[in-house]
DNA sequence: CTGAAAGCGCTTACAG
DNA sequence: CTGAAAGCGCTTACAG
């Protein structure tokens, strides 16, 4: 490497001014068509490379965005970050990516070292606990945040979320409507709202059945895979014998079913069992699962276009935007047998 | 937000110079301890905001370091990502993150953009047909790159990747020492170091054990729980009848025994079935499956300290770094029981 | 122990 | 259509 090159190495090169080649690298009108072309030929002859930072510092805009949510490698969050990066690529914004891992500490670090560098925006699915003053870090610096999977209190952020509380009613009914009369609620925590609207949307599904409410029947906690698999031994040794499981999400509903074979059942014909979210991978699960569809790429898709519009000018209504939740039906679900 | 709060707001505010506090800031012990905590107190007060591009513009450094892999979804760089992410978390450095879907264009478009925000250098599992040039444009600007899970010809980058031709002999073996005499291999790709090396070390054992190597027991593509479920189908018609599966990784494993599943058939007693990776997964898998441990924690750490340390201006050696894997046994292999 | 001044590499009014 | 000059907010020799 010999020596470093920038816009005025290419315009002492050329004998233009560094404001002519600035204008001409990025397509501007301002520059003759065959003097852009020129400078153009020559940057990239010479290997030059963009400084973001000096123009970043110019003109107060990086084009990066963050994103920050509770851990990438749960491929429910990574299936709304394929879309945000999908429309993000398109709109050619750079983004950086973080878990909190439900550690607001972690969720304030990474906000301030957005700002540090400039961020644009921030996309979101906050940390529980995320206090309002953590938010407002960010918007009162010029920054942007849109919440994505889960609301805050609090706030009046755009917020871009599957109905929880209907779409768990769907999968309870479903179970309602094959027989089954005890029906266990598997895994989430009421600290989120996914977690209470969830929870309350089995609820109300049982009671509008004119069915009891046994609050021994929910096992909370759970939201993996490992977590689900522990659970099923906690759900075979409930006194109540329930004979059908609403699993807080696909990972639980997964793990539960793994759980559940160890013990020689199998879910659809000994036990019912429904997942939440429809991952790519509830389908090719054994048996394959019946869930409900929570539009994790939709939930993506919308949050980056609402982030980026906002930063392109335009006033997008803030507050809750639902996705409205499907039922997925597939082979963990069948018609009630009872347990021996 | 009244006002952007600078170095010289607060420099004015306490009658000081900018580079009193910028020193202060950065607890140098060039100026006085109370002054230093006055300093301090009144930046927290102000609400300021450390301008890291006007800082990274001044030092051409920025605390930056980018990772790009294949899919970060896929749980095998997850985990790598996760020890990445540790290690530089420890030592205060951010890491901007991209998936490159095995397309060279993507990565190179990675790479720029690194070096367009000033990173310090770069983590990669080089994409498939990665020419030398796009790696030495990282090199050749002053970011040093560090190759993970995956070779490349043609450099001498430092390499951290496991032992794939002896991690995949450790499976064969298994299945050989449990009287398997037609083992198939499923899924992995030539273009890949680690399909090369797999489908070789699977060959050799074979060879040491005196057992012929039929090409056509080789299902190769699968690298996927998509696509290891639909080999399922492939294998199970095979003429040869194989009574067991190398399988290049957890996921094709697990797609796969979810495969025969549909068909009837269990992993460990109808057909044996070995993974690679020892993903959190395979243990709850139904049935837990046998793999081999690759060391995806250890790959991240050990890359991670290495870039760092290089920044650090340590003379890390370069080549290759393998880690050594070690065999799993779980429920998913057994004794060999014919095929009828 | 603290300050004045230059400079990192851009972009943006402002002239011409 | 092109150029001269200021300035974004830091850090770093260099003085004192």
């Amino acid at each position: 490497m010999a020596q470093k090159i920038k816009l005025s190495t290419i315009a002492e090169s050329l004998g233009l001014s560094t404001a002519t080649i600035s204008l001409a690298l990025r397509d501007s009108p301002l520059v003759a068509a065959d003097t852009r072309e020129r400078i153009k030929e020559q940057a990239r002859a010479m290997g030059y490379i963009y400084n973001r930072r000096a123009a970043s510092l110019r003109t107060s805009r990086s084009g990066i965005v963050g994103v920050v949510v509770h851990d990438i490698m749960n491929p429910f969050y990574g299936e709304i970050l394929k879309a945000i990066e999908g429309e993000l690529d398109r709109r050619s914004h750079t983004f950086i990516l973080s878990n909190h891992y439900d550690s607001v500490e972690k969720q304030r670090n990474f906000i301030e070292m957005l700002l540090q560098l400039g961020g644009d925006g921030v996309i979101m699915s906050p940390a529980i606990g995320t206090p309002p003053e953590d938010v407002a870090l960010a918007e009162n610096n010029n920054m942007p945040a849109i919440l994505v999977a889960r609301s805050m209190e609090g706030t009046a952020l755009p917020t871009y979320r599957g109905d929880d509380s209907y779409g768990i009613s769907l999968a309870t009914n479903h179970l309602i409507s094959l027989g089954h009369r005890t029906i266990a609620m598997v895994g989430g925590t009421d600290q989120t709202s996914t977690g209470r609207d969830r929870y309350q949307g089995y609820v109300n599904a049982l009671r509008k059945a004119n069915m009891e409410v046994d609050p021994d029947l929910r096992i909370p906690g759970p939201r993996s895979k490992q977590a689900g698999f522990e659970a099923a031994m906690q759900f075979l040794s409930l006194p109540q014998k329930p004979t059908a499981a609403v699993c807080w999400n696909d990972l639980v509903a997964i793990g539960f079913m793994n759980g559940i074979a160890r013990a020689g059942l199998i879910a659809g014909q000994d036990i019912s069992v429904t997942g939440y979210d429809d991952l790519e991978e509830a389908s090719i699960a054994t048996p394959a699962l019946t869930t409900v569809w929570n539009g994790q790429e939709e939930v993506g898709r919308l949050a980056a276009r609402a982030l980026l519009d906002k930063l392109a000018g335009s006033h997008e209504p803030d507050g809750l935007h639902l996705i409205k939740p499907e039922m997925r039906i597939r082979q963990s679900t069948g018609p009630v047998r009872p347990r021996t």
